[in-house]
DNA sequence: AGAATAGTTTTGAAGTTCAAAGTATTTGAA
DNA sequence: TTCAAATACTTTGAACTTCAAAACTATTCT
Protein backbone atom coordinates (compact mmCIF):
# COMPACT_ATOMS: atom_id res chain seq x y z
CA UNK A 1 0.00 0.00 0.00
CA UNK A 2 1.50 3.54 -0.91
CA UNK A 3 2.03 5.93 1.74
CA UNK A 4 -0.67 8.33 0.53
CA UNK A 5 -3.09 5.16 1.20
CA UNK A 6 -2.04 4.51 4.27
CA UNK A 7 -2.76 8.26 5.01
CA UNK A 8 -5.80 8.40 3.85
CA UNK A 9 -7.04 5.59 5.61
CA UNK A 10 -5.31 6.59 8.42
CA UNK A 11 -7.49 10.26 8.32
CA UNK A 12 -10.86 8.48 7.58
CA UNK A 13 -10.15 5.82 10.69
CA UNK A 14 -9.58 8.92 12.96
CA UNK A 15 -12.73 11.09 11.84
CA UNK A 16 -15.02 8.08 11.84
CA UNK A 17 -13.89 7.36 15.71
CA UNK A 18 -14.35 11.05 16.57
CA UNK A 19 -17.78 10.82 15.13
CA UNK A 20 -18.52 7.65 16.93
CA UNK A 21 -17.01 8.89 20.48
CA UNK A 22 -19.00 12.35 19.42
CA UNK A 23 -22.45 10.62 19.16
CA UNK A 24 -22.51 8.36 22.11
CA UNK A 25 -20.32 10.18 25.00
CA UNK A 26 -23.46 12.14 26.37
CA UNK A 27 -25.48 9.22 26.26
CA UNK A 28 -23.15 7.30 28.52
CA UNK A 29 -22.00 10.17 30.86
CA UNK A 30 -25.29 10.56 31.34
CA UNK A 31 -26.46 7.04 32.26
CA UNK A 32 -23.61 6.56 34.41
CA UNK A 33 -24.72 9.43 36.87
CA UNK A 34 -27.90 7.67 37.00
CA UNK A 35 -26.63 4.51 38.15
CA UNK A 36 -24.42 6.75 40.91
CA UNK A 37 -28.24 8.27 42.01
CA UNK A 38 -27.61 11.23 40.28
CA UNK A 39 -30.47 13.64 39.49
CA UNK A 40 -29.07 16.49 37.33
CA UNK A 41 -29.16 16.48 33.48
CA UNK A 42 -25.87 15.98 31.43
CA UNK A 43 -26.28 20.12 30.79
CA UNK A 44 -26.60 20.65 34.30
CA UNK A 45 -23.94 19.00 35.34
CA UNK A 46 -21.03 20.52 32.65
CA UNK A 47 -22.23 23.98 34.06
CA UNK A 48 -21.46 22.84 36.99
CA UNK A 49 -17.97 21.74 35.89
CA UNK A 50 -17.52 24.50 34.02
CA UNK A 51 -17.85 26.78 37.39
CA UNK A 52 -14.95 25.34 38.78
CA UNK A 53 -12.48 25.22 36.07
CA UNK A 54 -13.35 29.17 34.78
CA UNK A 55 -10.79 31.60 36.69
CA UNK A 56 -13.07 34.38 37.57
CA UNK A 57 -16.44 32.80 37.04
CA UNK A 58 -18.71 35.07 36.71
CA UNK A 59 -21.91 34.33 34.17
CA UNK A 60 -20.11 35.75 30.85
CA UNK A 61 -16.76 34.32 31.74
CA UNK A 62 -18.81 30.84 32.37
CA UNK A 63 -20.97 30.82 29.15
CA UNK A 64 -17.63 31.80 27.30
CA UNK A 65 -16.35 28.77 28.82
CA UNK A 66 -19.04 26.53 27.46
CA UNK A 67 -19.63 27.65 24.22
CA UNK A 68 -23.65 28.99 25.10
CA UNK A 69 -24.90 32.29 25.40
CA UNK A 70 -25.35 34.11 28.97
CA UNK A 71 -29.02 33.91 28.59
CA UNK A 72 -28.75 30.15 28.12
CA UNK A 73 -26.60 29.95 31.21
CA UNK A 74 -29.16 32.12 33.55
CA UNK A 75 -31.45 29.30 33.07
CA UNK A 76 -30.00 26.72 34.25
CA UNK A 77 -28.22 28.84 37.10
CA UNK A 78 -31.74 29.31 37.91
CA UNK A 79 -32.94 26.20 38.76
CA UNK A 80 -29.32 24.57 40.31
CA UNK A 81 -29.16 27.96 42.75
CA UNK A 82 -33.41 26.97 43.31
CA UNK A 83 -32.24 22.73 43.90
CA UNK A 84 -29.15 24.41 46.20
CA UNK A 85 -26.17 23.48 44.13
CA UNK A 86 -24.93 26.70 43.68
CA UNK A 87 -24.47 30.17 45.29
CA UNK A 88 -25.30 33.69 43.68
CA UNK A 89 -23.06 36.77 44.53
CA UNK A 90 -22.19 40.53 43.50
CA UNK A 91 -18.70 41.11 42.89
CA UNK A 92 -17.78 43.75 45.62
CA UNK A 93 -15.40 45.07 43.52
CA UNK A 94 -17.65 45.44 40.64
CA UNK A 95 -21.24 45.11 41.43
CA UNK A 96 -22.75 44.60 38.00
CA UNK A 97 -20.65 41.08 38.41
CA UNK A 98 -22.24 37.72 39.75
CA UNK A 99 -20.17 35.67 41.23
CA UNK A 100 -21.10 31.89 40.71
CA UNK A 101 -19.68 29.17 43.38
CA UNK A 102 -20.25 25.52 43.79
CA UNK A 103 -21.77 24.19 47.39
CA UNK A 104 -21.25 21.13 48.61
CA UNK A 105 -24.29 19.21 47.44
CA UNK A 106 -22.54 19.77 43.81
CA UNK A 107 -19.34 18.97 44.56
CA UNK A 108 -20.50 15.58 45.61
CA UNK A 109 -21.88 15.29 42.37
CA UNK A 110 -18.79 16.21 40.47
CA UNK A 111 -16.83 13.69 42.35
CA UNK A 112 -19.09 11.18 40.77
CA UNK A 113 -18.52 12.68 37.35
CA UNK A 114 -15.38 12.97 37.58
CA UNK A 115 -15.35 8.95 38.06
CA UNK A 116 -16.30 8.34 34.78
CA UNK A 117 -13.79 10.77 33.21
CA UNK A 118 -10.83 9.07 34.74
CA UNK A 119 -12.50 5.59 33.89
CA UNK A 120 -13.01 7.19 30.36
CA UNK A 121 -8.62 8.32 30.49
CA UNK A 122 -7.62 5.39 31.95
CA UNK A 123 -9.12 3.18 29.09
CA UNK A 124 -6.64 5.36 27.11
CA UNK A 125 -4.03 5.31 28.86
CA UNK A 126 -4.05 1.97 29.90
CA UNK A 127 -1.43 0.58 28.16
CA UNK A 128 0.16 3.46 26.47
CA UNK A 129 3.93 4.25 27.16
CA UNK A 130 4.72 7.25 29.11
CA UNK A 131 6.71 8.85 26.21
CA UNK A 132 3.84 8.32 23.83
CA UNK A 133 2.21 10.53 26.05
CA UNK A 134 2.94 13.15 23.92
CA UNK A 135 2.15 12.91 21.07
CA UNK A 136 -1.66 12.28 21.91
CA UNK A 137 -1.73 15.67 23.66
CA UNK A 138 0.00 17.50 20.82
CA UNK A 139 -2.43 15.93 18.43
CA UNK A 140 -5.78 17.02 20.79
CA UNK A 141 -4.06 20.12 21.46
CA UNK A 142 -4.07 21.14 17.72
CA UNK A 143 -7.40 19.80 17.46
CA UNK A 144 -8.49 21.89 20.26
CA UNK A 145 -6.64 25.20 19.28
CA UNK A 146 -8.52 24.66 15.59
CA UNK A 147 -11.54 25.44 17.22
CA UNK A 148 -10.47 28.52 19.92
CA UNK A 149 -8.67 29.55 16.24
CA UNK B 1 9.08 15.59 37.88
CA UNK B 2 8.67 12.15 38.91
CA UNK B 3 7.16 9.40 36.20
CA UNK B 4 4.03 9.78 38.51
CA UNK B 5 3.42 13.41 38.09
CA UNK B 6 4.30 13.32 34.25
CA UNK B 7 1.03 10.39 33.91
CA UNK B 8 -0.99 12.50 36.19
CA UNK B 9 -0.44 15.66 34.37
CA UNK B 10 -0.55 13.93 31.07
CA UNK B 11 -4.07 12.78 32.03
CA UNK B 12 -5.61 15.91 33.11
CA UNK B 13 -4.59 17.55 29.88
CA UNK B 14 -6.09 15.22 27.81
CA UNK B 15 -8.95 15.42 29.33
CA UNK B 16 -9.62 18.89 29.55
CA UNK B 17 -8.24 19.42 25.80
CA UNK B 18 -11.65 16.44 25.21
CA UNK B 19 -14.02 18.57 26.92
CA UNK B 20 -13.05 21.86 25.20
CA UNK B 21 -13.16 20.01 21.85
CA UNK B 22 -16.47 19.22 23.35
CA UNK B 23 -17.96 21.77 24.65
CA UNK B 24 -17.07 23.93 20.78
CA UNK B 25 -17.21 21.71 18.25
CA UNK B 26 -21.15 21.65 17.69
CA UNK B 27 -20.92 25.55 17.84
CA UNK B 28 -18.74 25.33 15.29
CA UNK B 29 -19.51 22.93 13.04
CA UNK B 30 -23.01 24.70 13.28
CA UNK B 31 -21.42 28.35 12.33
CA UNK B 32 -19.12 26.75 9.43
CA UNK B 33 -22.42 25.66 7.80
CA UNK B 34 -24.57 28.75 8.30
CA UNK B 35 -20.91 30.83 6.61
CA UNK B 36 -22.06 28.29 3.46
CA UNK B 37 -25.93 28.73 3.18
CA UNK B 38 -26.57 25.38 4.73
CA UNK B 39 -30.32 25.43 6.25
CA UNK B 40 -30.14 22.68 8.20
CA UNK B 41 -29.63 22.16 12.17
CA UNK B 42 -26.51 20.29 13.15
CA UNK B 43 -28.91 17.54 14.43
CA UNK B 44 -30.30 17.04 11.11
CA UNK B 45 -26.86 16.73 9.16
CA UNK B 46 -26.13 14.51 11.65
CA UNK B 47 -28.76 12.27 11.14
CA UNK B 48 -28.25 12.32 7.02
CA UNK B 49 -24.61 11.71 7.97
CA UNK B 50 -25.85 8.51 10.07
CA UNK B 51 -27.60 7.55 6.86
CA UNK B 52 -25.10 7.54 4.55
CA UNK B 53 -23.02 5.35 7.45
CA UNK B 54 -25.09 2.53 8.38
CA UNK B 55 -25.25 -0.47 6.52
CA UNK B 56 -28.89 -1.13 6.22
CA UNK B 57 -30.47 2.18 6.39
CA UNK B 58 -33.91 1.26 8.39
CA UNK B 59 -35.03 3.34 10.88
CA UNK B 60 -33.70 0.96 14.15
CA UNK B 61 -30.30 0.77 12.54
CA UNK B 62 -30.11 3.94 12.05
CA UNK B 63 -30.79 5.12 15.44
CA UNK B 64 -28.53 3.05 17.24
CA UNK B 65 -25.74 4.66 14.88
CA UNK B 66 -26.57 7.44 16.18
CA UNK B 67 -27.43 6.81 20.23
CA UNK B 68 -30.60 8.21 20.10
CA UNK B 69 -34.43 6.68 19.82
CA UNK B 70 -36.25 5.15 17.06
CA UNK B 71 -38.88 7.72 18.07
CA UNK B 72 -36.58 10.87 18.21
CA UNK B 73 -35.31 9.76 14.92
CA UNK B 74 -38.86 9.99 13.39
CA UNK B 75 -39.52 13.57 14.23
CA UNK B 76 -36.45 14.17 12.52
CA UNK B 77 -36.80 11.99 9.33
CA UNK B 78 -40.70 13.69 9.16
CA UNK B 79 -39.09 16.91 8.77
CA UNK B 80 -36.29 16.04 6.69
CA UNK B 81 -38.36 13.72 4.40
CA UNK B 82 -40.66 17.03 4.28
CA UNK B 83 -38.15 19.23 3.38
CA UNK B 84 -37.49 16.71 0.30
CA UNK B 85 -33.97 15.94 1.79
CA UNK B 86 -34.02 12.24 2.22
CA UNK B 87 -36.16 9.27 0.84
CA UNK B 88 -38.14 6.67 2.58
CA UNK B 89 -40.04 3.16 1.55
CA UNK B 90 -40.88 0.39 3.08
CA UNK B 91 -38.31 -3.05 2.25
CA UNK B 92 -40.72 -5.12 0.17
CA UNK B 93 -38.72 -8.35 1.82
CA UNK B 94 -40.03 -7.19 5.06
CA UNK B 95 -42.83 -4.53 5.78
CA UNK B 96 -42.38 -3.66 8.78
CA UNK B 97 -38.91 -1.98 8.03
CA UNK B 98 -38.20 1.47 6.54
CA UNK B 99 -35.34 2.26 4.67
CA UNK B 100 -34.50 5.74 4.03
CA UNK B 101 -32.04 7.02 1.36
CA UNK B 102 -30.66 10.34 0.48
CA UNK B 103 -31.82 12.59 -1.92
CA UNK B 104 -29.10 15.08 -4.31
CA UNK B 105 -30.55 18.23 -2.70
CA UNK B 106 -28.99 16.23 0.65
CA UNK B 107 -25.83 15.60 -1.12
CA UNK B 108 -24.64 18.33 -1.18
CA UNK B 109 -25.10 19.43 2.45
CA UNK B 110 -23.25 16.44 3.14
CA UNK B 111 -20.28 17.79 0.97
CA UNK B 112 -20.01 20.88 2.79
CA UNK B 113 -20.24 19.28 5.64
CA UNK B 114 -17.58 16.89 4.75
CA UNK B 115 -15.10 20.18 4.04
CA UNK B 116 -15.23 20.96 7.26
CA UNK B 117 -14.35 17.54 8.98
CA UNK B 118 -11.40 17.15 6.37
CA UNK B 119 -10.18 20.88 7.51
CA UNK B 120 -10.40 19.49 11.20
CA UNK B 121 -9.12 15.90 10.10
CA UNK B 122 -5.89 18.29 8.36
CA UNK B 123 -5.22 20.11 11.34
CA UNK B 124 -4.68 16.93 13.07
CA UNK B 125 -2.28 15.55 10.94
CA UNK B 126 -0.70 18.25 9.43
CA UNK B 127 2.71 17.50 10.74
CA UNK B 128 2.46 14.40 12.00
CA UNK B 129 4.86 11.71 10.81
CA UNK B 130 3.24 8.69 9.27
CA UNK B 131 4.66 6.33 11.69
CA UNK B 132 2.79 8.39 14.69
CA UNK B 133 -1.02 7.89 12.50
CA UNK B 134 -1.12 4.33 14.35
CA UNK B 135 -0.76 5.78 17.92
CA UNK B 136 -3.21 8.22 17.61
CA UNK B 137 -5.82 6.11 15.87
CA UNK B 138 -5.17 3.49 18.33
CA UNK B 139 -5.37 6.03 21.41
CA UNK B 140 -9.01 6.98 19.87
CA UNK B 141 -10.13 3.00 18.91
CA UNK B 142 -9.71 2.47 22.45
CA UNK B 143 -11.79 5.46 23.69
CA UNK B 144 -14.29 4.71 21.21
CA UNK B 145 -14.70 1.20 22.56
CA UNK B 146 -14.64 1.69 25.74
CA UNK B 147 -17.89 3.57 24.75
CA UNK B 148 -19.10 0.48 23.00
CA UNK B 149 -17.88 -1.70 26.14
C1' DA C 1 -26.44 64.45 36.14
C1' DG C 2 -27.03 62.16 31.63
C1' DA C 3 -25.32 59.04 28.29
C1' DA C 4 -22.85 55.12 27.23
C1' DT C 5 -21.28 50.69 28.54
C1' DA C 6 -21.15 46.14 30.82
C1' DG C 7 -23.29 42.28 33.13
C1' DT C 8 -27.16 39.91 33.97
C1' DT C 9 -32.11 38.41 33.73
C1' DT C 10 -36.51 37.66 31.54
C1' DT C 11 -39.33 36.11 27.88
C1' DG C 12 -40.99 33.78 23.80
C1' DA C 13 -40.09 30.64 20.25
C1' DA C 14 -37.84 26.80 18.10
C1' DG C 15 -35.60 22.49 18.32
C1' DT C 16 -34.29 17.96 20.47
C1' DT C 17 -35.17 14.21 23.04
C1' DC C 18 -37.57 10.60 25.59
C1' DA C 19 -41.27 7.54 27.27
C1' DA C 20 -45.51 5.63 26.50
C1' DA C 21 -49.20 4.32 23.68
C1' DG C 22 -50.76 2.97 19.14
C1' DT C 23 -50.48 0.65 14.27
C1' DA C 24 -48.78 -2.71 11.06
C1' DT C 25 -46.17 -6.77 9.99
C1' DT C 26 -43.79 -11.00 10.86
C1' DT C 27 -42.61 -15.06 13.55
C1' DG C 28 -43.28 -19.08 15.98
C1' DA C 29 -45.68 -22.28 18.98
C1' DA C 30 -49.83 -24.85 19.98
C1' DT D 1 -53.34 -23.07 10.54
C1' DT D 2 -53.99 -19.59 13.70
C1' DC D 3 -53.27 -16.32 17.10
C1' DA D 4 -50.19 -14.44 20.63
C1' DA D 5 -45.77 -12.50 21.02
C1' DA D 6 -42.15 -10.05 19.03
C1' DT D 7 -40.49 -6.59 15.99
C1' DA D 8 -40.48 -2.12 13.38
C1' DC D 9 -42.11 2.06 13.17
C1' DT D 10 -45.05 6.42 14.21
C1' DT D 11 -47.51 9.58 17.11
C1' DT D 12 -48.02 12.32 21.09
C1' DG D 13 -47.11 14.97 25.25
C1' DA D 14 -43.83 16.63 28.38
C1' DA D 15 -39.31 18.13 29.77
C1' DC D 16 -35.25 20.37 28.67
C1' DT D 17 -31.93 23.28 26.13
C1' DT D 18 -30.87 26.94 23.59
C1' DC D 19 -31.06 31.43 21.34
C1' DA D 20 -32.35 36.27 20.27
C1' DA D 21 -34.25 40.30 21.74
C1' DA D 22 -35.87 43.29 25.19
C1' DA D 23 -35.59 44.84 29.87
C1' DC D 24 -33.23 45.80 33.92
C1' DT D 25 -29.32 47.14 37.07
C1' DA D 26 -24.89 48.84 38.11
C1' DT D 27 -20.87 51.23 36.65
C1' DT D 28 -18.06 54.40 34.12
C1' DC D 29 -17.34 58.39 31.28
C1' DT D 30 -18.05 63.22 29.81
Amino acid sequence: MKDADRLREARAIVNELLVDIFNRILAIESESLKDKGVKLSMSEIHVLEAITKTDEPTMTNIANKLGITVGSLTVSVNTLFQKGFVSRERDPEDRRKVIIGILPKAEEVLEKHNDFHNEMINSIFNDLKLEEDELLISSLRKLSSYFKQ
